[in-house]
DNA sequence: CGAGTTTGACCAGCGC
DNA sequence: GCGCTGGTCAAACTCG
């Protein structure tokens, strides 16, 4: 499918063994136990293999486009071998997207995967392009709302590249310096917990975020980024963030907000936020939690969205 | 009054 | 074909 083709997914977990080795400056990554390190220049009496993510990138900066989905791949070890230029990267599962490719990649795979977000999101563009049609065909093509659909359903299949990890926090939606404006609600199958849908409110940014909560665990919220911001920070929150590493709905932890959350990108991954105020960094966890910082953790064994939209951190470029 | 939220309706994809 | 589910729309409503 083109669509598919054209973008950078996520294949479906399948590698049980990711490990992700930790130290207070960063972290370093491992594909079937073999280490993958991302060189840090600035955290040379840590382990070896980790690597500092504030001097690599953050999550704000990637959804704010300074840094581009494939810098994000690699900080987490996604899509390491990838020699071209990534222009994307998408949390999707990849049904049968391309089965044989992802084979290829995910030797175990067994998977799950039962889902649809990936399929979703289609199935919302078309089901808006379909609205779209039929309201311009109304009103001569000049719908009012046009403003929001013209921009999904812009060209059609083309999909959004996504990001979702998990939080640990009371609050549903977390601020993230950004500024969103919900837009629906639904209720969520097999979870008493709805899931919200939000827009990124600034003009021309077609930025949207899912967020809702695990059943599983409820103090965990699973948030899920589709697209790049292509605009700065509102003025009057970038000053807290200060291009720091951390998830988007942490820049700016809120008022009781906890000062520990984990994001659990791929399978097995697990990362643990210790937010002070001031200084963030993300912990990801290594097997032997060495990290004295360790505060929580979530083990995602399998279900709903999260399973959906967070198999794995694999990437896989379009061809 | 503008911006954001709520909520019921609508629609498409998917599985049976 | 039908029902279920996810995603979005948009009118009504709330809030500052």
């Amino acid at each position: 499918m083109s669509d598919e083709a054209r973008d950078f997914y996520y294949h479906t977990p399948f590698y049980e063994d990711h490990r992700y080795g930790t130290s207070a400056t960063g972290f370093s990554f491992s594909l079937n136990n073999s280490p993958l390190s991302i060189p840090n220049s600035s955290s040379p009496d840590h382990e070896p293999q980790a690597f500092d993510p504030c001097s690599y990138m953050s999550f704000t900066e990637s959804l704010n486009g300074s840094s581009d989905y494939n810098t994000l791949a690699r900080a987490f070890g996604l899509s390491p071998s990838s020699p071209e230029p990534l222009s994307g990267v998408k949390i999707e599962q990849s049904p049968a997207v391309d089965a044989g490719s992802e084979t290829a990649v995910t030797p175990n795979s067994s998977a799950s995967s039962s889902s649809n977000e990936a399929g979703g999101d289609e199935g919302s563009n078309k089901g808006k392009k379909d609205r779209q049609q039929k309201e311009s065909v109304d009103d001569g093509g000049e719908s009012s709302k046009q403003g929001s659909k013209s921009k999904k359903k812009s060209e059609k299949g083309e999909r959004e590249p996504r990001f979702a990890f998990m939080t640990k926090s009371e609050v549903d939606h977390l601020e993230d310096g950004y500024r969103w404006r919900k837009y629906g609600q639904k209720a969520v199958k097999n979870s008493p917990f709805p899931r919200s849908y939000y827009r990124c409110t600034t003009q021309k940014c077609g930025v949207k975020k899912r967020v809702e909560r695990s059943f599983q665990d409820p103090s965990v919220v699973i948030t899920t980024y589709e697209g790049q911001h292509n605009h700065p920070l509102p003025a009057t929150l970038r000053g807290n963030l200060g291009g720091m590493l951390m998830p988007p709905s942490m820049v700016a932890p809120p008022a009781g907000f906890p000062q520990d959350f984990m994001v659990q990108m791929p399978s097995s991954a697990v990362y643990n936020y210790h937010g002070t105020g001031g200084m963030s960094s993300f912990y990801p966890q290594n097997g032997s939690g060495t990290s004295p910082l360790h505060q929580q953790q979530f083990q995602i064994s399998d279900y709903g969205l999260l399973q959906d939209m967070v198999p794995s951190m694999f990437l896989k470029q379009e061809q």
